[in-house]
DNA sequence: TGGCAAATATTGTATATTGCAACTGTTTTG
DNA sequence: CAAAACAGTTGCAATATACAATATTTGCCA
């Protein structure tokens, strides 16, 4: 491979890197944190969490989750129930006002996606799309080839 | 567009945001810190940045380039230069042992790439970068216009 | 030419995010 | 029933960052 193309791809994805960076960061705070919001996503995609498993996916201590999730329960967006069957396991579930935060913030996301592909034809986007996830996948699976944990 | 479609890319887009992560965390640690990498790697694409350059360039606070440049300074990786005729623009440059740490963190980071560009055949290497580019441009462009400040 | 404004960097302080370790309460297991 | 395992929370510390205040230098202009 060309270190000219390298260079060039390292290039790019810096400036991606640093666009999510401040997409995140705007499409998200609709006064909640960062942390707060992808949370809230993550729990809206397989409610029944509990707050490990939202660590485990988050990759976050689970301590870090703990307070995340206390701070969306004060702000009404998340329930946290403890279950008579097992009381050591807290299941989180959205509210209807978290329910409508997330509307809100997929909508914005989705939109912002239309927007940056609105001039890739069909085709584009489908390629684009499956070299994306070729990529993505090579990157897991290097990273657990590499990792020493 | 179709709302799988955006669906299925935003999954993607976090998968790869994760595994940059990883990534930028993993190579670039050979001591130092995340910003203190990014701060030595800019250094090296144009010598005789000032703080503010660097700042600017970075996105951060002049504040806190300052003190991560102190870092650097500390550990002999970068020097800290007061030209006569403008004592109040600081220049930085690389120190030899900067150079070689920057060489290192080029060589890991460019070996990453090429592992996970390793199954792309040359045709899609190139589609893929150039509608990379495309994209990324594209976020720029949406972000200044839609950004308020 | 003397003083004031602009430019540049640094320092003080505050805030947010996070992880580790210790602790509490609950369930399971032997 | 006691000990171990599990789930979550709390205390504490580290890190990264920004904003405001300050110090120093330079340049401008009345």
């Amino acid at each position: 491979m060309k270190n000219k193309y390298i260079h060039n791809f390292r290039e790019t994805m810096r400036i991606f890197d640093r666009e999510m960076y401040y997409q995140n960061n705007a499409s998200c705070c609709n006064g909640i944190s960062l942390a707060q919001c992808h949370a809230l996503l993550e729990i809206e995609k397989n409610s029944e969490f509990s707050i490990s498993e939202l660590a485990e996916n988050l990759s976050l201590d689970k301590s870090t989750i703990s307070r995340t999730v206390d701070g969306l329960v004060n702000i009404s967006l998340v329930d946290r129930i403890i279950p008579k069957e097992n009381r050591r396991k807290a299941l989180l579930s959205l509210t209807n006002n978290g329910k409508q935060v997330c509307k809100t913030i997929n909508y914005t996301n989705n939109s912002y996606i239309e927007n940056v592909l609105k001039d890739f034809t069909g085709n584009e986007r489908d390629e684009f799309l499956r070299l994306f996830k070729k990529l993505t996948s090579n990157m897991t699976k290097e990273r657990q080839v590499t990792c020493d944990c």
